[in-house]
RNA sequence: GCCCCCAUGGUGUAGCGGUUAGCACGCCAGGUUUUCAUCCUGGUAGCAGCGGUUCGAUUCCGCUUGGGGGUACCA
């Protein structure tokens, strides 16, 4: 087996885009086949360096690889065109400088259903003899066979009067050039299959396999986009979502195993994919649902791996033993900081939090939890545990009622990691100066 | 308009003629707990509608409705 990812260079690499390469890549290589890359684009203007970076780049970050390329589209144009010169002599092609306009013209003439064929007038843009009689059968491996009358379809123009190569027939020369033998692709194309395989019969050779998949749509129904939250595997990577997280949410996205189970590791992936089996109605991207099996990633990492994770999001060192106690806490990368930046940066800046465990009532509570810590012999998390939970039996009061208002103190919101601990890594002086400013 | 694709809870899916319609996320309730989160337990909610075929339809067929894609001298 032999597939390609073929992405146009329009920026990032959307998440449909992304799951349409992530299908290729897990067919390929649960065939142990080849991928081969190609950057979609006749036009060179457009396939710009920074672009195509861009896309590699998403990828790469996914952990997908491929075998062969990248390479430009644009790249094989002498090929492409010598495709028409040789379609346009056997007649199979023909010129003709009839418009947009010229085809709705045909179309009032000769009804809705009923394709634009037009005259040979040796100039002008190239199109593609389509014989009335016939039909095109796509047997497609997730949807099975669709059938286009040729009657239907308007002569296609397969290069611009310059001469320049059109998408439709770039495609179908490349496929059949990189020998693909199968072409896994968003159902946006489907339509286009029709043309590619005209293109391919009349060059006299065979087509290959097809595989349409199902669009991705956003919560509201709509084609996914930045309203969604998230468009692209960029933004996926700078959320604090994990490559191998995202490759099981994604995979699962409109693939469904007999097997019960959710979180899927790349390996069984590989190891269970099934084209034909892959959803044929359409899907919506919840974000939730990927954030719960980042987070299932996440804890599984260990700690020293979770560290260097989060180090590397973060952009600092050090982070370890906060990781230590806020780790089991966080669902993505993204979280760590907003938990546990005040241990660093000082207590938060939350009034809400302040007024309401940082007033006067609270400082009996405070006061007697910065004695009992000031006099603790040595500073362990159960030292620490020990001399607070005194101080709660000692005020009769609820754990709460002392744990929060230290809380505050030291993180200036009610959020925080075990206070216990955040108590021990911040250390007894910054512990007892935090309470002190607190106390005022 | 025309051509094409699709349709199981809010979401992702299992099901491939006879099931109490399963699992997961979410949500709700309870438990664990120093906050948050995790974790555990329980619950909530579904076969779009109408006709066929059949002893029997979520499952097969048709229509309707709804959603999506294509209809460029874009890709």
């Amino acid at each position: 087996m032999r597939v390609r990812f073929a992405p146009s260079p329009t920026g990032q690499l959307h998440i449909g885009g992304a799951r349409t390469a992530l299908y290729n890549w897990l067919a390929a290589r649960h065939d142990d086949g080849t991928v081969v890359l190609r950057i979609e684009d006749t036009d060179r203007e457009r396939s710009t360096q920074e672009n195509t970076d861009q896309i590699l780049q998403g990828l790469k970050w996914l952990g997908l690889d491929w075998d062969e390329g990248p390479l430009s589209q644009a790249d094989h144009e002498p090929r492409h065109r010598a495709v028409v010169e040789q379609l346009l002599s056997s007649g199979q092609a023909y010129r003709t400088t009839a418009t947009a306009d010229d085809v709705r013209a045909f179309k009032d003439e000769h009804g809705d259903d009923r394709g634009f064929r037009g005259e040979d007038e040796q100039e002008g843009a190239v199109r593609l003899r389509v014989p009335d009689d016939g039909e095109i059968v796509i047997d497609d491996l997730i949807r099975g066979t669709t059938t286009f009358q040729n009657v239907h379809l308007d002569e296609p123009v397969i290069a611009r009067a310059d001469g320049s190569p059109l998408y439709n027939l770039a495609v179908a020369v490349d496929d059949l050039d990189a020998g693909i033998t199968d072409v896994i692709r968003g159902v946006d194309h489907l339509s286009n299959t029709q043309k590619q395989v005209l293109v391919l019969k009349a060059m006299g050779e065979t087509p290959p396999r097809y595989a349409h998949l199902s669009l991705l749509h956003g919560p509201d129904g709509k084609k996914l986009s930045k309203r969604h939250g998230a468009e692209s595997v960029q933004e996926l990577r700078d959320k604090g979502y994990l490559p191998e997280a995202v490759r099981n949410y994604l995979a699962l996205l409109g693939w469904g195993d007999a097997d019960e189970s959710t979180i899927i590791p790349t390996d069984e992936l590989i190891k269970s994919f099934d084209l034909s089996t892959v959803t044929q109605a359409p899907a919506q991207f919840d974000e939730a649902k990927l954030r719960w099996i980042n987070g299932r990633y996440l804890h599984e990492l260990g700690h020293d791996q979770l560290t260097a994770e989060v180090e590397q999001f973060v952009g600092r060192d050090g982070l370890g033993p906060a990781v230590a106690i806020a780790g089991e806490k966080i669902q993505t990368l993204a979280e760590f900081w907003p938990l546990c930046g005040f241990i660093w940066d000082g207590p938060a800046d939350d009034p809400q939090a302040r007024e309401k465990w940082l007033g006067q009532l609270n400082r009996p509570a405070l006061l007697a939890a910065h004695e009992a810590l000031a006099a603790l012999p040595d500073w362990t998390v159960d030292s620490i545990e020990q001399a607070l939970r005194a101080v709660v039996d000692a005020q009769s009061a609820k754990p709460n009622a002392v744990f929060q208002p230290v809380r505050v103190a030291l993180a200036g919101t009610t959020v925080s990691p075990g206070i216990f601990e955040t108590l021990d890594l911040l250390g007894r002086e910054e512990s007892l100066k935090r309470l002190g400013d607190a106390i005022g």
